[in-house]
DNA sequence: CTCTAATCGAGACGGTACGTCGCGTCTTACG
DNA sequence: CGTAAGACGCGACGTACCGTCTCGATTAGAG
């Protein structure tokens, strides 16, 4: 949650202000790594002063995270059917097609310099998502931790791949290939 | 290769202080992420003069891949065989004791602070193995460059998961699961 | 002049809003130096809002010289006659009488941080003053300039002493001092 | 007693640096108040890195200081004869004298804006100088703490006049004013 | 075993980004 | 619809670290 917030009740230029600065944020990203951003750089890409940033911000780290964990939730959501539903293929499927729909932001948040931070939020949700579902006391062939932190990894990674290099393959194909190479061998373990 | 290298011949001081210096870096990455370990830091920790550091390393990026690179090379000899032999379950215990031969130095590059540096490294050398083995020009249903980067990060995935948290399941274990859950989906694809 | 003055007609809330202010000034002149005073806390102090303060002045030195300049003038001609009288020692005893009875402002004004300022304001103001009294073009031993100077700065670093450390000590005892240490010699000057 | 001093010996570079602190500082206080003169000016007036100063003062305040400390003693130790030598008006033109040696240094510091803090200070020193000195346990018609208060504020304000105005007026005409209106007076009060 | 050149410890320095604070302006939400 | 509250642009502050540089003082290894 974002700081200075007032009750959730947020002045029109705060409201503006912020915008701004993930704007500019997602922009940069594009280009260089997340930890050689400075917090200049984003106040002059978001035309903003420079103290301006903190007061909406300790550090550029809340920033990615006010930009990125509402998404991270989504898709979490939409990547929790994965492993449940029957019809994995069509999850595959589903999930893909969100995330192509949010192209712009998740080839930032994946491709770009934030990626590292991205995958360990992730994963870390993931886990704390697996565990609150929980399935039975597990009596598969391999720890449930393990495995949840194998699938979202190895998931990240093919849509990543698939963002930053694929982008010619059709969603149901890449969804495809996610099917066969992470979700049933990780059901086939479970 | 390193920086004030005279034909490969290095004075016995030389040796002495690199050694320091990388032993500081491996326990320092152990304990905060390597883009918050200034230099200073590390020649402390080494007991070398400050501007010592420098007469060997550009930066400390370049005192990383020194430690790291001819051990990344070593591992990616152990890991080509996963995708070529008949024993895949073999090449994987192989894999994993060679890892757990070298336990600290791994569990400081995959589960410290360098995790990211060093995963991205990897997944690049590995590609350029694999383009260079390159298999027969690729019927198969998935990209080469898609399940390279797909199985590196996932081996790394499960051994580092095996070195920060599975020290208790021995290496057969984890090296089954391994096989499981990506070499043989891995292969399948192929 | 303070700022938004209406031809002289003072708002009965601009009147309370600038007591206020003026008030909260002393109060903070008597803590801390005041370069170190901030407008927020006068704000603050005064139970006022931080823009509130710029619609009654510029800035806080304007608030300083709104404060002082009224007693500067009343001061000077209190001490005009020092050097104008017959009866010396009762102009002095008169002036510090006048000091005596706003011992709280003046002690405000002349020992806490505004000191300096004062007191540069006031040797500014009593230099006009003397060119417009000005005597007979001087055939004095020393420029009038330097007398009314040292003069002036004299009377204010005793009545600061005393208003200071010199509590204790009589109306008529800092008066006899000042009128031996200060007054007579300057017009043995003249 | 500046910052980092190493047991008082220098490193060549820090004497040079401190140098040059020293003369940006006093060229800017020709110029402009002590409090408005900032840390980046006087940096680059200097030709030496903004973090630099800070390695050698704290602050402006204790570059001032630096400056102003030795001279402080010195010029003290030369004010001292004024009151317990027979010949006052022969001390005063010798104190006159000195000055006027170091006229350039004078000036910056008494007519510039840093005269409020050095006049401080010098009365401070004065302070504690005459109560060590300490004559007999005072007979005398007024404290000694206001005569000393009185006497060194009043030299220093007609020293600084000649400085900033007088510099036609001959050493010995200053030197005599100085003994009729400020020393003269005060020893027949003591 | 000696001498000479390299390496080293120490740390000052110029530079750049940080995060904070205060000013004075200008917008906004609320009464 | 006016006014307090406070967001904003600006710019100085003092700190931390980088990578360069100069000093002497060791100390290795060639002769």
């Amino acid at each position: 949650m974002p700081d200075g917030d007032n009750n959730g009740v947020l002045d029109a230029r705060q409201v503006r202000t912020r915008a701004k600065l993930q704007g500019a944020m997602l922009a940069l990203l594009a280009e260089e790594p997340f930890e050689r951003i400075t917090v200049r750089a984003i106040a002059e890409a978001a035309q903003v002063g420079y103290a301006t940033f903190f007061r909406h911000y300790p550090d550029k780290g809340a920033l990615l995270h006010d930009l990125a964990d509402d998404e991270i939730t989504e898709l979490l959501g939409r990547a929790a059917p994965l492993f449940t539903a029957d019809d994995t293929r069509g999850s595959c499927v589903a999930l893909i097609a969100y995330v192509a729909e949010r192209r712009a932001l998740w080839r930032a948040l994946l491709t770009g310099g934030a990626a590292p931070i991205l995958r360990e939020r992730l994963v870390d949700q993931s886990r704390v998502l697996a565990l609150k579902l929980g399935g039975p006391p597990s009596e598969s062939r391999s720890p449930l931790e393990l495995r949840v932190t194998y699938a979202t990894s190895a998931v990240l990674e093919i849509i990543a791949w698939w963002l930053r290099e694929g982008e010619a393959m059709p969603i149901e194909e890449i969804a495809a290939i996610l099917d066969r190479l992470v979700i049933r061998p990780t059901l086939a373990e479970g």
